[in-house]
DNA sequence: GAAATTTCTGGCAACGATTACAAAAATAGT
DNA sequence: ACTATTTTTGTAATCGTTGCCAGAAATTTC
């Protein structure tokens, strides 16, 4: 491995001469800047990271956790943090939590190690260390984000949106379309983004005057295979729903197909609005109406954020709320 | 920053052992290796992975390389590689490249820099000083494994399908339940996939003695939208087809919604084939015919060629044709 | 042209671990 | 009890940069 010091002999200049070519090269004369870059050329030389990140005591990398990279939504914010990230100069790892305690642990570790310098979390697990913050432990400080997902009690930078205000406007649209027996498929009771839909629907039907409770509400994980089943669920029901409202877009996904196999028609015998906007929405049989959170802007907030943070620049806002949007397809045209 | 020097103090011993205690912990005494556990524990010790991993000259990370992280084929890969990575003590760095050369680049860059130890290529675009090795050019050997794609003359372990053969067998398919008009939507042609995919399909008609030129080829981008235009495509033709080959499946949902747009039935009318087994196409309309990628096996091959490669260990193979497999759905349904 | 500044440069001590090597301690052998 | 052997331990060098500090070189000023 060819080193700084190879540099300096081939370049007849000094060791920190040739680092300040690096990284500050105005601060060294044409002349020796013009032997240094030659011989970094001819030697064909690379600054070794780990030296100089022991060194800076800085590492310009951060992690993303996501609770799974194949879920399109969260690798579309993904790619929005990586361009960001990108051009800020900083490195993106990024962690798969499967759902697992142990993994996420295992991720927050590497900052811990100064394998990276930041976690920006785009579920809602949160790593031991941060969660012994809560109750009052020894807290071991380690720059967070939170994006997606809010959490109370825990005072770190947040980027969202109003998942009630939306879920609420999911189920009003419905509502308007002549919807009278509305149902929700949700996430996981645990998930706060799941709560929030929820009472957004809750909230939605209560200022219509319609019951909101009962059979019309059934539980998924998020993934494609439960809004397929728990469709079938309400599908079985005594009162079968003229409305539902997915949790997310690949439930709805599930949902369309259980409601095509049992021959009936969408929007005309159920219409089904879901959330997130994924690409595979749009064509869908038939196309599905949802609501769209803006994934570029959480991602880019939620870096900006994070760099924020680490360079302890003030933040002009701790808690940002991005705006929604209401995509009409024909799952829910009028009738 | 609690360093290996405060551990060593607080625990009366000396940093050697401090360091034996956390890497070889039989090497040291129990009595003393308690101590040393107890004051860590105390003052909450993490080792600095910059000052290990320069000293060592080893990093236990790699980086794999996505055009897209959003594509659910991409991450199926990237989840099992993760998995891997993990067992075997590797942290995984992924990269994603959408497709600009730039990006590769600076990705490879960091394996120069050693902040990691080397690349897993998702895709077929190669990093430059790669290339340079391709034009006999001066040599910067960087650890490489191919994963998906082919490459001629590039002398690195590669993991894939027999993609010609697996295009063959999805035309195959369509001739068997009846298709006499078979068009396909395929991708870049520049990229090595789908140069194999089409040749099988060529194959496949030859074979059959069908003409395989024509209006029957129509080029898409791999992503669903441009087998939505490609599809329009085929419909406006003089002979409309009645069976089309995706070259993935993307493409093919893609399609799936200009047929419906049409009011044509599938499979009645178009059947239609697809390639990679999305979990999103088995909840098409109607669910897709697709050809399967062992996704899992993929990822862990690739992942345990690299272990393999940089602890230089002889590799008992060094190009892996892993097998596919004919899902069938009813987008092919028999008549 | 000498003195006073200003700008560049080089030497060397960090950064925080790992690991030869040698010394010390424990154990075994007689 | 004393030596020979084996285990443990500590000291110090090392990994490849960066950045402080002091001195050298260039520039400005009078």
């Amino acid at each position: 491995m060819v080193t700084i010091r190879d540099i300096a002999k081939r370049a007849g200049v000094s060791v920190a001469t040739v680092s300040r070519t690096l990284t500050t090269p105005e601060a060294v004369r044409p002349l020796k800047r013009e032997l240094v870059q030659q011989a970094v050329e001819a030697m064909n030389y690379v600054p070794n990271a780990n030296a100089r990140q022991l060194r800076r005591r800085r590492n310009e990398a951060i992690i993303v956790i996501v609770p799974e990279i194949a879920n399109p939504f969260f690798s579309g914010i993904v790619q929005s943090i990586e361009n960001v990230a990108h051009d800020l100069g900083y490195r993106v790892l990024i962690g798969e939590t499967q759902g697992k305690q142990e993994r996420l642990d295992y991720y927050a570790d590497m900052v811990l190690t100064r394998m990276a310098d930041g976690l920006i979390l785009l579920g809602s697990l949160l790593p031991t260390i941060v969660k012994a913050e809560l109750d009052g432990g020894l807290v071991q400080k380690i720059p967070l984000v939170l994006a997606c997902e809010r959490n109370e009690g825990l005072d770190c930078p947040t980027v969202a949106i109003d998942n009630v205000a939306a879920g609420k406007l999911a189920v009003e649209h419905l509502l308007a379309r002549g919807c009278r027996r509305i149902a929700t498929i949700t996430g996981p009771p645990a998930n706060t983004l799941s709560q929030d839909r929820l009472r957004g629907f809750s909230e939605a039907l209560l200022a219509a005057g319609l019951p909101t409770t009962g059979a019309g509400i059934v539980e998924g994980d998020f993934s494609i295979d439960s809004g397929y089943i728990a469709m079938q669920g309400l599908l079985d029901a005594a009162t079968v729903p003229d409305g539902v409202f997915c949790a997310n877009d690949e439930m709805a996904i599930g949902a369309q197909l259980a409601i095509r196999e049992r021959g009936l028609a969408m929007p005309a015998d159920i219409a089904i609005i879901g959330f997130d906007d994924l690409r595979f929405g749009a064509f869908a049989s038939p196309p599905l109406t949802t609501i769209r959170q803006p994934t570029t802007q959480l991602g880019e907030t939620a870096m900006r954020m994070m760099d924020a943070v680490l360079r302890k620049l003030p933040l002009e806002q701790r808690n940002v709320v991005l705006v929604h949007e209401l995509v009409e397809r024909q799952s829910t045209a009028p009738g």
